[in-house]
DNA sequence: ACTATTTGTTTGTACGGTTTACTAAAGGGA
DNA sequence: TCCCTTTAGTAAACCGTACAAACAAATAGT
């Protein structure tokens, strides 16, 4: 075999290598690309897996046994005959062998929490009020909840998912969320070894824009605003999350749009924060008498949004903004103000209205992005959080 | 074993599972780990590779034989004896095992093109001028150009790597170059039936990024803009090239900067390439009479710069911006003005000057990013071409 | 000279996936 | 009705990959 051959079987990608692998990590590989065809395309056969995976039928007949003695996929019985042969035997994953206790902690006053199933579905669900607590006194909140949590639920658990205010580092390390005033928190490390479960945790916003992948009809890229008392986002690139090497990737709140704006908590005017966030909107629109005033004020809030996500969008390459966050403010005015000005400040003038190489592959041409409001509602960061667990400890989500 | 314990050996990481995973597969990521290993730390002993790589001193050695018989790997005689027990054999990559082909066909008014080894060094050079060929005539002296490198190299030729300037897709088609009037060019189809080898075609930016990337002392997070007649950019995110969606990602050229700026062929105006371009610099500088003129124009071009960055750096967490270009212009007061500009729009300025949280996790408190030339100079899009060669052949650069 | 240490190889084993061959169950056609 | 074809799922044998145990070779220290 020459060496170009041997290349061409590997597929090329340019990847960065890090560590052996060794067949073992091959079959759980192969494992969770079983757990997600079934997630994905629904019930099907062995037959039908050993199709779409590309593994033969025998390898998907031992992968399946395995799966089922663990109790996640579950024979549904035979398929209506749909032609000749012998008649298929239909696999599911069993949504409720296992269940996923999500958090979150990003809301201003009131840590939430539930019980989810494999599917994503909140079974049960429980809160607990902030009431100003801080430092300890929060996390002793944590706890409480999830002992809660467990107790209401009703088969093995999968591991805890956390979406937290702040930066979180690789470790589920909160490095510093300052309204709960948490600074080198090491919240995975503590949770675990109280309930003796796989824990994660994650940034709100990052939880968030899994939970938009998982559940809502997005594809593999795509960037996550999230409004409330503060800015930030969450990054989806190319299938997978982007953390960013000091894990603040999507920090934006305190990115500095245009020269007159209001003075921010972190010491600069301007901040995106200072147009943005739920508070400062809140204020600005109570001031407001008239509904065009209102109106004014939010499409501007989308002029300052779409000024500082055009570079974003261009150097990403970014078909889809999706926002999260108070609906009342975010949908309407202002997101068609965000969508005006980035068009306006990437695409193309003399394109943007024709289109006469229609296509997959049409980049030249292609028309500025979509901004929408998240489909998921309040729950984004809890189910994004049990994404998470999913995604990590079986492989799919 | 348990769902947890299964999941807790895999890593855990988040990935997107797309296809099967083959132990064959898995080998060639492991040999492709062993050229990585003797490329990063120079030469050192099969008892060396097992204890870094974690593979075992028999699978190193089986692994090694085979690239032994490919020619790769070379041993060099015993080592310098450093202690008890047998004395070691050193290995090494045998850098003039194979050689590439490199080929730059950003620059406005010639092709270049060089002869590499896999250690990326210039064997040998050719170019071909332009002349204002478009179209065919233009693909006719890419051919011709690799024809004259091939007759100029003096080993097995491992792959061709083309820089272009334009959009370039992942099959390698040109979807559109305006200078050269490109428009769906499947280049990389053309050449490798013509040469019968592996042929790679990328956009000059980011073929640029990853020679800085392996050539340069850089990260694995890192954005190099392009200054040329046109502005672009290349991502390494997370230590991998990202390319986007429609990839066009890097595309910040005509992201507009402000309200007051020049005309720009595309329409509209203060794109950042009317105010960054080399032309435009050119023209700017060559009627400015004083010194102080030119350094407030080499200024204000930073600002803008910094302006479109700002937003960038916040949200994909940046630590290092790489210039390219004509460095008369780019280094000094321009770069000085893109640093400090981004700085005052995203860093916080209570913080920026305190640091008492030292560590590697300091993420909060951490300065904004540098900004600085290119390590590499003119060749930078031919060896990066190079270096997907190897990437994708081999597995390292 | 003897021991401990380190390198690299030989030999046998466990595991993962495939190929080949088989059984079971259905439909179609003479 | 009987036979053939088709499809689903399984069993056995085989190949490739990595490991563990044992070994030979070479060197330093005592």
């Amino acid at each position: 075999m020459t060496v170009s051959e041997r290349a061409s079987r590997t597929g090329g990608r340019t990847l960065r290598l890090s560590t052996k692998v060794l067949p073992e990590e091959a079959r759980g590989h192969n494992r969770a690309l079983v757990l997600q065809t079934l997630h994905g395309s629904g019930r099907q056969s062995r037959a039908d897996l050993a199709r779409t995976t590309g593994l033969t039928r025998v390898t998907i007949s031992d992968l399946v046994s395995e799966l089922m003695t663990d109790g996640l996929v579950v024979e549904l019985g035979y398929r209506e005959s749909s032609g000749r042969g012998k008649p298929a035997i239909l696999l599911e994953i069993d949504r409720g062998a296992f269940q996923i206790i999500g958090l979150d902690l990003s809301e201003y006053s009131v840590f939430r929490g539930a019980v989810l199933d494999l599917g994503g579905q909140l079974l049960s669900r429980s809160e607990v009020l902030l009431s100003g607590s801080v430092g300890a006194e929060a996390t002793a909140k944590v706890f409480a909840l999830i002992e809660t949590l467990i107790g209401l639920s009703t088969a093995p658990i999968l591991g805890i998912g956390v979406g937290s205010p702040g930066v979180v580092d690789g470790d589920g390390t909160v490095l510093g969320a300052s309204n709960l005033d948490w600074d080198h928190v090491e919240l995975r490390k503590m949770l675990s070894e109280r309930f003796l479960l796989p824990v994660i945790v994650v940034n709100d916003a990052n939880a968030a824009v899994l939970a938009e992948h998982s559940f809502g009809d997005a594809d593999g890229d795509m960037m996550l605003v999230k409004v409330g008392h503060g800015v930030g986002a969450g990054l989806l690139l190319g299938g997978l999350q982007f953390f960013g090497r000091h894990f603040s990737a999507g920090e934006i709140g305190h990115v500095v749009v245009g020269a007159d704006g209001q003075r921010c908590s972190c010491g600069k005017s301007g901040c995106l924060e200072t147009w943005l966030a739920a508070p400062r909107l809140e204020a600005a629109l109570g001031a407001a008498t008239t509904s065009a005033a209102r109106e004014a004020i939010l499409r501007e809030a989308g002029v300052r949004l779409g000024t500082a996500l055009a570079p974003i969008v261009a150097v990403l390459d970014l078909a889809e903004i999706v926002l999260s966050g108070p609906t009342e403010y975010l949908a309407g005015a202002l997101a068609d103000a965000a969508v005006e000005t980035i068009g306006r400040l990437t695409m193309d003038p003399l394109h943007d209205t024709v289109s006469h190489t229609p296509g997959s592959h049409d980049a030249v041409l292609r028309r500025g992005p979509a901004v929408r409001m998240s489909a998921l509602a309040d729950d984004i960061v809890l189910r994004g959080a049990a994404a998470m667990v999913l995604s990590e400890q079986l492989g799919f989500s």
